[in-house]
RNA sequence: GGAGAAAUGGCCGAGUUGGCUUAAGGCGGCACCCUGCUAAGGUGUUGUGGGGAGUAAUCUUCACCGAGGGUUCGAAUCCCUCUUUCUCCUCCA
């Protein structure tokens, strides 16, 4: 959630950096209830600080055991126009918040400007796209007939968009989990966490997927819970609420968790194979730092979810993404593509945000600064590292033989155990 | 699932015949002083959030004692609902 002081002081510069992302956004709906709601503040207040006085006089009064019947009725009426404020206090107080839980972050100054994804830019790669002399086959034709996806089974049980991986498929999946932990606890300093995979309405307010994206969520009947879209959100609400010690910062924390997405509005896209599925697997990486640091920290997080993808050499690509196509609470988004044969392109893999204090606000996640004392909200940042499925699908393209086997990247086998499927 | 107890500031812990308690005391933290280092000691200071005034240092005001309602002129203190924690029973991987 946007700064209302911010907002306040500097109504222009937030309005012009919020039409980068989307002409239609604007603050000035905000800044009006603001004004309002601070006038009732004013007049609460005085009210308050009336009642509190006289208040005090009838307590002395009555020790000296004088009449005080009249005073009484006096402030009673003080109280009923106390309630009456305090009730439209509440009303512009939520009409605000709410107002301010559905604006997006501000892009960064450096975010490049654009109007769709055709204009992310291209920063980076590794590795050229795999050519080779035979067809290449798609993973989805791959697995079926190997045994290691099954589909027709995942759809009998759960419904479209649920897979089963049986076989050295699932062994496959539990070998890349491993192995991305592995890499990040033990050569980039992350802390794992196992989070519960369902989280309450709270959490999910603080991450920024609710209010507004309550439709791609998948939500428990009769009670305030939700099953997660990604771990960042019960491991960035891991100290929600809370105040850090600046020697505490940065955090490095580290999750495999499934994930669960409606893809609501995805009907008909990536309708086969493994990448648009309702629950899939995924490592993530978390970083909460001082504001100074965030940059910085952004990058290395990005690179650390682009080194797995090195050690498994896998091609890869990676894009900055524009205003018009990041997420609702970055401001400042690199995305990761790896590249698949079957698309005869790139397919997003990891998606690595930096939030700077959006989501540490609506989660009033804090440190205290030790040279000032004073407490300041960190920033957040996340990304995947990476998701699991697609890292199967890639590999399962990028690595299949002549002969029709797939090789093993050599850095997984020791986790799978074998070198071939 | 059943029965009981509890929830106060960074932590521990007073405050339950409603008003003078934003909240004693201790610990921790910070600042200064003292001590030739270290240990110890002394003095002071130390919650969060919102509003208003000021260029600013700062001043001022309101709210907050698990959460939300209620009673009252006035609630940490009384009543109701909820949540969480602990103990006992039950159950269970």
């Amino acid at each position: 959630m946007l700064d209302i002081k911010l907002i306040r002081e500097n109504p222009e510069k937030i309005n012009e950096l919020l039409k980068r992302r989307n002409p239609n956004l604007s603050i000035n709906e905000v800044i009006q209830i603001d004004i309002e709601r601070r006038a009732m503040q004013t007049q609460a207040d005085e009210l308050r600080a009336k009642r509190k006085i006289e208040s005090q006089k009838i307590g002395e009064l009555k020790k000296q055991g004088e009449n005080t019947d009249e005073i009484q009725e006096d402030v009673r009426k003080i109280g009923d126009e106390i309630k009456f404020l305090e009730e439209k206090e509440v009303e512009f107080d939520q009409q605000q918040r709410n107002l301010l839980l559905n604006i997006p972050n501000i892009p960064d100054e450096t975010t490049p400007i654009g109007k769709s994804e055709n204009d992310n830019k291209i920063v980076s790669g590794c590795g050229e796209p795999t050519e080779a002399e035979f067809e290449l086959r798609a993973h989805w034709d791959i697995v079926e007939e190997k045994g290691l996806v099954d589909f027709e089974r995942g759809v009998k049980l759960s419904q479209s968009r649920f897979i089963l991986y049986r076989g050295k498929g699932a062994v496959l999946e539990r070998a890349l989990i491993n192995f991305f932990l592995d890499v990040h606890t033990k050569e980039h300093g992350y802390e794992e966490i196992l989070p519960p995979v369902l989280v309450n309405s709270a959490a999910m307010i603080g991450t920024g997927q609710l209010p507004k994206f309550a439709e791609d969520m998948y939500k428990c009947e009769n009670e305030d819970l939700y099953m997660i879209p990604t771990a960042e959100v019960p491991v960035t609400n891991i100290y929600q609420g809370e105040i850090l010690a600046e020697e505490d910062l940065p955090k490095y924390m580290t999750a495999y968790t499934p994930c669960f997405r409606r893809e609501a509005g995805s009907a008909g896209k990536d309708t086969r194979g493994l990448i648009r599925v309702h629950q899939f697997n995924k490592v993530e990486l978390v970083k909460l730092t001082t504001p100074q640091t965030s940059h910085d920290e952004h990058l290395k997080l990005t690179k650390n979810a682009e080194k797995v993808l090195e050690l498994l050499e896998l091609p890869y690509r990676r894009l900055e993404l524009c205003t018009a196509d990041m997420g609702f609470s970055a401001n400042k988004c690199f995305d990761l593509e790896v590249y698949m044969p079957s698309y005869n392109g790139y397919k997003e893999i990891s998606s690595c945000s930096n939030f700077g204090d959006y989501q540490a606000r609506r989660a009033n996640i804090r440190y205290r600064e030790k040279s000032s004392g004073k407490t300041q909200f960190v920033h957040t940042i996340n990304g995947s590292g990476v998701a699991v499925g697609r890292a199967f699908a890639a590999i399962i393209e990028n690595f299949q033989q002549e002969d029709g086997t797939i090789k093993i990247p050599r850095v997984l086998q020791p986790y799978t155990g074998f070198d071939t499927i």
